[in-house]
DNA sequence: GTCTATATTTTGATAGAC
DNA sequence: GTCTATCAAAATATAGAC
């Protein structure tokens, strides 16, 4: 990987702007053509570097989805009370989806597209995600804080909403001005909190049970 | 629309398949060659019922998130209680994205487009269900059964889970038997409750707080 | 309503010079 | 690493006979 001082390389020019077009036009609806030409690159260029669209594509997905896994494992700290482990671990997720404009639209993708371009890698970072979650809910049940419950359960509740919600800002941001609604739109920080509100008042175990942890209400 | 008794007319026939290949492969991805061959419909019947690729597609689609305004209208019932109205919604949605297992990934794309396929009218459905719900959620808030919310998020926090649950079936089953989990794999109706649960929770006032309206616990 | 044949464009990919 | 030129296949769409 050569180092310029002249800015971004080709390589990441490609990435940069594949990106783009991948999560707004899908793999088939993106445009090799139009990736070279957006990112002022030959078209060569992208075959030389990837070898062909499937494998820029596989780059990006790959490149996505473990700062996920990375992102969502960093979230797990066992000494921590369990319940600020999952808010943690639902912050990180939702720290994806804001800082990664397009990383919500391509997940959504995937999902349509029964993970067809999910290699054996990005499974594993996805597992990853789903293992660190398994861990700290198995943390809640230990410790009482939060009650059992099935870990893919929690994640799509967590993740689904997240993700649609980053996703369909474009979305929302035209019917706004086609059809606007009674009420203002929300941004994406009441969604997380909400996102937080739910799966915590889901899990956490109702005042007349047994531990009765003491739980802070926000 | 002529009706025969020798099953279902070729229009219905591409309609039919069209909505697979549309969800499975996008608007892009779907070939007009595929589905012509699928449907064992001559291609050229494509263009004389529709027009273009464009106008199958957004047949499907209208026809779909039509039916999905209607069951949610269904859902309000203002002589109910808020909170049982509001599960009926919820079973609404559920019963669309599992009765019409092509619908889920077809919203999905459709959020990744920035919906750039749907019209004034889909829009218009889509709005029928948010009003629906903007309803149900004035009802529990006059009532005092429910906490005041944003229709929009308590929206996204309901449909998000039951369309990314049942979109990545396929997924979740080729990861079964590629990389077992630790735990069984959800069913739908675990998924539907939990949504349920998780959307009435954080609903429900605290009992602490002032009307004290009697909740039964699930 | 149905079919054959075909026009036209787009698209992914590469050869080969520099 | 970069660029020009170009190929071969695929894909949307239509003309026109029946």
């Amino acid at each position: 990987m050569p180092r310029r001082v002249s800015g971004p390389s080709t390589r990441e020019r490609l990435l940069a702007i594949a990106l783009e077009e991948f999560a707004d036009r899908g793999f088939a609806g993106a445009k090799v053509d139009r990736i070279a030409r957006r990112a002022r690159v030959n078209k060569a260029m992208l075959y030389y570097h990837f070898r062909s669209k499937a494998g820029l594509y596989l780059a990006i997905l790959r490149e996505q989805f473990e700062a996920l896994g990375e992102a969502a494992a960093s979230a797990r700290m066992p000494d921590l009370p369990a319940d600020e482990q999952l808010s943690r671990f639902i912050d990180a997720i939702a720290r994806e989806a804001n800082s990664r404009p397009y990383f919500a639209s391509i997940w959504l993708r995937e999902i349509a597209e029964g993970g067809r371009h999910l290699d054996e890698t990005i499974v594993g970072a996805l597992r990853r995600v789903l293992d660190t979650l398994g861990a700290i809910l198995a943390d809640g049940r230990t410790s009482g804080l939060l009650q059992p419950a099935h870990p893919l359960v929690i994640q799509i509740n967590i993740v689904a909403p997240l993700m649609f919600f980053s996703a369909s800002a474009s979305f929302r941001e035209r019917v706004r001005h086609l059809k606007p609604a009674a009420f203002p739109m929300p941004d994406a920080d009441t969604m997380l909190k909400h996102v937080k509100a739910a799966t915590l008042a889901v899990l956490t175990p109702s005042p007349q049970s047994s531990p009765r942890p003491r739980r802070r209400q926000s």
